[in-house]
DNA sequence: AATGAATGAGCGTTCATTCAT
DNA sequence: GATGAATGAACGCTCATTCAT
């Protein structure tokens, strides 16, 4: 009974966290990581500023958790993205076209704010080293997607890199023609999984 | 005379506006976009905050300017590597090793501040695309080397971005195996152009 | 029960957000309009700079909230002047001596001020306006003690520029013969009223 | 010859002195006494700021020289609508003429600026009493006006405050019934020097 | 006489964090 | 557990004044 109502506890208790967490998410993800601010946080979720505190040691931690939901999000969108069951010899086509999807649709935005997040963290070597954690749950799922088709685990970071790099010129104002960015994408993979 | 008076002036002025654009750049790489301060770039110059409006009509501007300053260098750092005349068929080999050279001992510090930079103006569009004009500046210059074996322009800022992707990477703490990285890099280019 | 804890607290806020601005008139009316600082309140409040903030959203509103504290004070002042029940055949004589005395003993420096404040404020059309209001408020009241015994409004409102003005003067610098201000000033709405 | 030259240099300097002092008012009138900057009025003159310490030892003394001019000025303004001479009796007509007109037609802003600056230099003793001394002189020309139809000076100074008083309104935003005002100012007016 | 670069104290405002209730 | 009032250090920016040239 007591470990009952503690569990029930905690989990109020955790979701109330998550929910902290989420709001200030979509605030950074809103009005950018410098300008996000705890009395934000605490108005969007209804609570007291001081509460926040009672959850999250500074405003640093909170960032960190809010960075782990944003990488659980573009995990998630991800694995919805992929073919449940593909035939070995589709996948390299799956693999291709999934890619020309995700460059098209991608909430490039939300890719973006991850590397803000992790970029803005350099100077900040501690929070660098959780966030760099927490990113490598991301890329790991993404480095699986290409392992079957390159030589190498290193070859498949680069490929993502490649991927990524695109989203972030492509945020940062860099025209790509629409029609070419997907043709040039297909012929470069091609090319390297053939 | 008085021209001559007039350009020592101006001169004079020029060099000092340049210093200050310097430190400011200093400071940015060092404590980051959000956290350098018109206090610290007055007391690195050895000048009172006065003066520093004396020649920038605000932060923005000075960012604006230093960022052009870390694009120049970046720019010259890369001129610099280049050979100055390659037999055609021989540049293939050459720009697969100037790339390996490159994310070896690239200054992805430097880099990444550029992203950084632009990146954190994301929310301030005006900005945006002053930086972003800027950046065009380098990243142009980048494109011809690879336009003569890519297909066509999108393909060359694909592969650039791949490059740059990287470096962010290794900024954020993905660790590859060095030895890979080079090996791996050449295999993809060796793809591509060949 | 919760609803007298909620007006306790309220009337805390509230008694709290009159002491500023009081301390704040104080302010302004020692050192003048562009001389009074938001570190002055604070200090004269015995609260911090930031204290200030909860509860005006800038020099601006709490210089508009001071105002109004003049404006009440100023009717006041007047409303306790007034003869509560006067025969009519005798109001003339009343107003008469009404404003002699207002003249001799009126703090005309907070008159002044109010000028001050106001005239300091033509810059600024949006305060201007609403220090207008507040004003009008005041002048109102004003006007009804002439309107028995002029033909109409604007009679009125100028005979309370005349009595404004000569407030003005006096705080300018303008030397009046004592004995001759009010004997002047009966003869003149002894005539007028007659 | 000495005489000469150093009379034309000092009519130089005076010149130049009264030009600074010139838009320096110019300034004031269209910014506002505290928000007009040094700056201002080096740019508007032509010079460098430091030249205007060369003429004028503070902004202050700037203010109270442009102050004098604007005394001047409006002297000048009044002196040009009254008529040259007007037999005694049509005079009362006259006089009621004049002020409906100035009332009307008057730089109600000039005289609001006049007052704005005195009433700004309550707080700094000796600018108000320098400022006065020169207020006098536009005044006392105005006084004289009506001395003749009324029974001492101070009667007559009442009625100017009146006609300030008036000006002031009006600029604070009070709203007359412009048909009324100068039917109500010939009634009041006529009423005391009949 | 004139310059204009330089100063530095000061301003209004923000915001992460604390703590008494 | 939750509040929200309070803090205070910091920030970007301004401007009257000075002084070497």
């Amino acid at each position: 009974m007591v470990s009952d109502t503690k569990s029930k506890k905690s989990t109020y208790k955790a979701q109330k966290k998550k929910k902290i967490a989420e709001n200030a998410l979509d605030l950074i993800l809103t009005k950018g990581l410098s300008h996000f601010t705890m009395d934000d946080v605490a108005r969007e979720t209804g609570v007291s500023k001081g509460t926040l505190y009672l959850y999250f040691d500074s405003k640093d931690t909170l960032i960190i958790t809010a960075f782990g939901i944003l990488v659980e999000r573009l995990k998630n969108y991800i694995s919805n993205l992929l073919p449940e069951e593909t035939p070995k010899e589709e996948k390299a086509k799956a693999i291709i076209k999934l890619y020309s999807k995700i460059i098209k649709e991608f909430p490039s935005d939300d890719l973006l704010r991850l590397f803000e997040i992790l970029i803005n963290s350099i100077h900040d070597k501690k929070r660098l080293k959780e966030l760099g954690d927490l990113f490598h749950d991301y890329y790991s799922q993404l480095f699986d997607l290409w392992s079957e088709f390159v030589p190498n685990k290193t070859t498949a970071i680069i490929l993502q890199a490649m991927i990524d790099g695109i989203g972030i010129y492509k945020s940062v104002g860099v025209n790509f023609k629409e029609g070419e960015l997907c043709t040039s994408l297909e012929y470069i993979i091609g090319k390297i999984i053939s």
